[in-house]
DNA sequence: TCTTGTGAAGTTATTCACAGCG
DNA sequence: CGCTGTGAATAACTTCACAAGA
């Protein structure tokens, strides 16, 4: 199979809640055109992407929604469990995280939560303990958890990554407001909430002019 | 002055914590090579997009740091005063956001909060007092309120957008885990943090095979 | 000598446009 | 006829590589 380009990937789990909404709307198929409208890129562009992962549109018709799902499930690997995810920082931010509803609808289990503030660990959120981050390493080691999310004050987040890496993480999420350096085949990806905001703010700013 | 590309802008934020830390770190020139390795990218590209904002680097020695900070910060519109920013819905997350301290430092004023919770309104957030969904356009009107999150659930985000675009709202940050449509002039970023966990997973999955 | 600014080349991503299938 | 799959064209973005400034 072709080499997938980055931005289609990035495209491709809008792909799965665009179908999903389709399919609630009743339909069994979907053409390129009805998932064009749905998520604001262009039809060519959507049939180009989904050729990426095999041939099986049918011409006239369109793709079939539950086919799809199922290919697209496989290639983010849930399809047949869900992946555990390791949670750092139990301040406002990891805590709404670690409530979050939307991780277990879409394949992913908050496994295990830590944090290093005395006062927070061993207390409970929705069940699950609260860990002292010096026991990183060997939780993350021993539960062979492959996802990270750390939403810890600046401070200490390349601290609590290398803590994560030296576990055995093999992909961090870092909501941190810092960037964070990790070595070869560990994937760190960076959301910035005001960086977001200050985006939005330039084209804001342009349009005064 | 030539349009400035989309990448280049995304990118643009992220110079201003490069530069902030090389302040920081008691320099008043940086190099492209030095916020190259801050940054993760190219100086080649770093060169180019500074070159998109005016030219004043100084051969041999770099850029003055004072000098492309408030360039840039004159370009996010955040030179003179803080952006006023709506926050809607205040579950988990939207609390949390509330709460948040980086918005303030980078240049945004969490003005307004809103919640259709009866239980909910009338109660404050950090001195600020939680409004009724149903005032969001006199109150996004009044006081001219130009961007806005959203942190509702997925089923009421588009009537909440809606009422801030009656408002007047020109940028929204929306967290719901759904697309937000909006008329021609009003720009929206969504965020959807099991995107990103999915995003992850691909390489993760694509690694095992 | 160090580092910018920038043409030119290279790479990646998107759109066009249409033959061909059901 | 509607819609896919895809070469070819176009556009967007990034890197190369080097002349010239301090």
């Amino acid at each position: 199979m072709m080499k997938i380009p980055e931005a289609t990937i990035r495209r491709f789990s809008m792909y799965m809640r665009a179908l999903a909404q389709a399919k609630e709307d009743g339909n069994d198929f979907v053409s390129s055109r009805d998932l064009s409208k749905r998520l604001g890129f262009s039809d060519a562009q959507i049939r180009r992407d989904l050729n990426y992962i095999g041939t099986f549109g049918r011409a006239g018709k369109g793709y079939k929604i539950d086919f799809l799902t199922k290919r697209l499930s496989e290639l983010f690997g849930i399809d047949k469990k869900a992946w555990d995810v390791a949670l750092v920082g139990m301040g406002n931010l990891g805590g709404a995280l670690a409530r979050y509803k939307g991780f277990g609808k879409h394949g992913f289990t908050v496994a295990a939560v830590f944090d290093s503030d005395e006062k927070k660990i061993g207390k409970t959120i929705d069940t699950l303990r609260i860990e002292d981050t010096r026991v990183i390493p060997s939780v993350i080691r021993r539960r062979k958890i492959p996802i990270a999310i750390i939403a810890t004050p600046a401070s200490s987040a390349q601290q609590v990554a290398d803590e994560l890496i030296k576990g055995g993480v093999k992909t961090i999420l870092n909501f941190a407001p810092t960037r964070i350096y990790a070595p070869e085949g560990v994937r760190v990806k960076n959301v910035d909430l005001s960086i977001e905001l200050e985006n939005l703010s330039f084209y804001l700013n342009a349009k005064k002019k």
